[in-house]
DNA sequence: TCAGACATGTAAGTCGTTACATGATTCA
DNA sequence: TGAATCATGTAACGACTTACATGTCTGA
């Protein structure tokens, strides 16, 4: 079996939740899992590709209504087996590169002037991105509080071509609430951080 | 001139604070910026050389001592004006690939027992990095307040072969002070978010 | 004397991204 | 009829990472 990474584990396990295509992958990845991961076509064909040689998944041609030939794949019981087995184990701690802060760090040279500026942007920034985590955890939140998932809910999951029932929907969208509540609380750190940089470097 | 990317400049602006070696950058980076970045010899030669046909940079060959012989590089006034330039410009967002979050919401499928302890494992580990940060950010914060650059700081910025004045290791020191902190909000942050999630799939 | 830090480099490999190529279906 | 979305794939490239190779100097 050929070296496995983490694209392979992110794919199968996202087959782990429902059957689904390439296609679907990538949909449910840039707008569900956005804040936290990211897929592209020419990793998902050929890794799908490759869990089908070693045995982990099966393709189902599947050829949903009028539309062109979808290739759904399935998830296997060694392939299920094999993405336990990774879920049980710890996460490995990412390596860290974070452009601002070496930006932030070399701006060190230069007069406060020049740093400031570089926070004040990251600032602006992440002002954006927490408005936006916001929106999309009130609409969850209030999908999961009434029980009704709206087109915007859905929108969120993409759940158009891959059907699910209501308690793995509430499921789906408790979990993605979480992550984001993960997003949020990390940009809210970032910019306290930023507040209080603009403070140190202003006396 | 070859397309430049991001070890570049970090490399070119490590420059700018001082001219060294490419074991001297390795060292910097390793221990005193590990928490934001990462280089490592196979990256950092060769990006010395390009930096050098680029005409950014110089190599004097500095033989310190009775030591091996140590090729010291200086930045270039063209490398320090395309190094400023590219400080003025804002960071890329970096593309989020965040294992443990994916593993987390994966885990959803199952039974909360198993998101459970995904996330008190994680806790575990942002804890010793906390603490971690901690001591160091209490070293470098006794260093400012005092005046005085102890072995312990010395090691924080690897400042054996690289002399540096007063006023120098000083900013260096805040900087890396300032950086550290961030890291330590990030870190509460996720603590915070462990607390949370716990709280919620324990109800 | 020998372990460990000092010091520089190369070659191959990994993993993921970008750009390209192709074509069907739907709806305005 | 033509733009947008659905849908699948390949080839080349880019940016590091890992493993390897080599040798010096210092201090216990």
């Amino acid at each position: 079996m050929s070296n496995i990474k983490k694209s392979h584990f992110a794919i199968l396990g996202l087959l782990s939740w429902q059957p689904q295509s390439g296609y679907d992958i990538k949909k449910l990845v840039e707008v569900g899992l956005s804040h936290f991961w990211n897929e592209n076509y020419g990793n998902i064909y050929p890794t799908l590709d490759g869990l089908v040689r070693d045995g982990l998944a099966v393709k189902e041609a599947g050829n949903t209504s009028g539309r062109r030939t979808r290739n759904v794949y399935r998830i296997t019981q060694q392939g299920q087996q094999l993405f336990d087995d990774w879920l049980a184990q710890p996460a490995d701690l990412p390596i860290v590169r974070n452009e601002l802060l070496l930006k932030f760090f070399l701006s060190g040279r230069l007069p406060n002037k020049a740093s400031l500026r570089i926070v004040q942007n990251y600032q602006v920034h992440q002002q954006v991105i927490l408005e936006d985590y916001r929106r999309s955890a009130a609409i969850l939140g209030r999908a999961i509080e009434t029980g009704t998932y709206p087109q915007e809910v859905m929108m969120l999951l993409n759940n158009d071509t891959r059907p699910l029932n209501t308690k793995q929907k509430a499921r789906q969208c408790k979990f993605v609430l979480l992550t984001l509540r993960h997003g949020i609380m990390a940009v809210e750190a970032r910019l306290a951080w930023c507040q209080e940089v603009m403070q140190v470097l202003t006396e």
